[in-house]
DNA sequence: AACGTTCTTGAGAGCGTTCACAAAAATGCT
DNA sequence: AGCATTTTTGTGAACGCTCTCAAGAACGTT
């Protein structure tokens, strides 16, 4: 709350009244053009956009959003967390940069705005504060990205206020768009490159359980490495996404009396950490270890050597659900789960089979 | 623009009517209570707080911009080009989660809202896309970031609007606010740093000579070298921040006869050039040569071996930013130019001098 | 006790836009 | 030509809040 009572008002801006005026029309003329309403003669739509031009007018998102049913909003959730923490570790939010490129740019195409709220899941208040973000804000859609995806109060407070809701990186409930890419075919994209490459004795360091997509990456490896015929359900060690996770599963498969040749992370964090065992433990990456991870991050490339990682489409998958949140119809049916490609990118953690 | 009419209108919400009627006071009482506003009887303000807590009220930000003088945001201005060039480079824009974190959380305090506005500065549109952001949103205060802190096109724009704002990163004109660290302090401790190693032939990477932090920069590097009786102005190469020019200094510093044994570059773009060309060379870091860093990223961390950088404080600088813009009181004489303090993380790239 | 101050509260207009509906113009049909 | 229909345009209310200004209550002063 600010501390004091408002300053007089500002000086006047020029608004549709201005604009009706210039072009000799009335204000609900100007407001159809402005939202490409139907029923304008092609003449009258001329005039009234000349005069906007002749102007410089531009609508006050305020006004539309107080007076109208939308209010030209996306809201996208971002976990605090990473953020405030991850600084000292090295590691930002990598999601951020992305999401603002994706979702920013392709809502201002539908004269949408993407604004973000720092959600900080461990203060116990939340829900309280994303309430009162949408009670602000009344956001025409919002934007949850991990590890918020799945969360079911989320899901419910947005249902319960009718709010149209997207999941990233999920392939998400019943309710909802879920944007995501083929985690499964990730997973299996990353055992062929592997297994191309001569190796047959494959680690898989899973994420955490209750992620869908957790599910998904290692049941496309399991699938896969059959397949192949070269499943091992003993190199299958459970992670949880982070860096204290990824370093144990690692220890662990390398202290096998017969240790992969390869080690699949299915997240960035738990790369960089069979990455950092590796090496604590003199292992030659990529000679003797190969590594894929999942998640590609800006940071991905500057490790030594640079780790060769399944790409997920941050900013692709960003714009896709802030169209489909502008775009959607309530009343109609529509495909809810979208699929995007991922990308394997192949740098130099991966090589031949040393055997 | 959207492409239909608009859909009836949203469900009724709780709203100061309700929250007066509930407390047995007017709207307006409502209103002083929610702006902190004076003149209000204890009793009263505790009656309408209830009502408030009881019916979860939350303000609209939307009618609150359209009715008052303000409109609860502040707008960040970030160069498009690093997000969308920067990605296959393997480098984020490193300043996006660091503002949000600094910027939104200090401005949830006084209950504004920052949102971003990427920016073009090569599309020749760039004052209009500004001007139009301006005239939608109307925000109450404007924060510029790098490479924009200095553009004289912008500040007149905003100067004409009438609009605060606050340049990040750099000492800044006449006009607004500036917040920045101290880049002389910086680059003198990042000089007696290396002297401490022992080291005497330091080299000195400039950055664009039309930012004033780079002019300071090197202004630091002078002094202290001058003061330690170490300064040789053929150990000076010119640079732009950038990664080539980065190297291609580097290139001509180890070419000399008698080269530096420790280089300090003004931006984290050019150590890392430094690094690699350095690698190329087959000459080891930090036991041939040591490297300081400005900028410090989440890359620097990463890096074989981690770099010592001089941390310029982001976070910290948006918060002062948001504060700022938002507390000003036009009328007011205040401090326009906020130094705050940098940091010097030393990591593995400086070493003592080898001779 | 009568009056001017200050403190506290309230009433009404207005912010710039969209919504619902009504009026006017153009079109089609018999 | 005359009337029903459709297309195009306009009118007034409403959105939820703050601003301006005025009224009422509480206080002190002579």
């Amino acid at each position: 709350m600010s501390d004091t009572l408002n300053p007089p008002r500002k000086r006047q801006a020029v608004t549709i009244k201005h604009v009706a005026a210039e072009a000799g029309v009335s204000l609900q003329t100007v407001s159809r053009v402005i939202n490409n309403g139907p029923n304008v003669t092609p003449a009258v739509k001329e005039r009234v956009k000349a005069a906007i031009e002749k102007l410089k007018y531009v609508p006050s998102l305020a006004a539309r959003g107080l007076s109208g049913s939308r209010s030209y909003l996306i809201l996208a959730l971002n976990d605090k967390e990473p953020t405030v923490e991850g600084w000292r570790e090295g590691r930002g939010n990598d999601w951020i940069d992305q999401m603002l490129l994706g979702g920013m740019l392709r809502s201002a195409d539908f004269g949408y705005r993407m604004l973000f709220e720092l959600v900080d899941s461990h203060s116990g208040k939340m829900i309280e504060q994303i309430e009162a973000a949408l009670l602000s804000l009344r956001p025409d859609g919002v934007i949850l990205t991990p590890p918020h995806t799945e969360n079911q109060a989320i899901s419910d407070l947005l249902s319960r206020y009718g709010v149209p809701f997207a999941r990233l990186g999920s392939r998400g409930g019943e309710d909802g768009f879920s944007i995501a890419m083929d985690d499964a075919a990730a997973a299996s994209a990353a055992v062929d490159h592997l297994h191309g490459l001569g190796h047959r004795r494959i680690g898989f360091i899973t994420g955490s359980p209750e992620y869908r997509a957790s599910e998904d990456r290692l049941a496309g490896f399991r699938d896969t490495m059959h397949k192949h015929q070269c499943l091992d359900e003993g190199l299958i060690e459970p992670g949880d996404f982070s860096y204290q996770a990824g370093a144990e599963a690692t220890r662990r498969l390398l202290a096998l009396d017969n240790p992969p040749t390869a080690i699949i992370a299915s997240s960035g964090e738990m790369a960089l950490a069979v990455l950092g065992v590796a090496r604590e433990q003199r292992i030659a990456v990529p000679d003797a270890l190969s590594i894929v991870s999942f998640d590609d991050t800006p940071t991905m490339r500057l490790t030594l050597p640079p780790l060769t990682a399944i790409r997920q489409p941050i900013a692709p998958m960003a714009a896709t659900a802030a169209e489909l949140l502008i775009t959607v119809k309530n009343g109609e049916a529509q495909e809810r789960s979208h699929i995007l490609p991922f990308e394997l990118i192949v740098r130099q953690s991966t090589a031949p089979c040393p055997r």
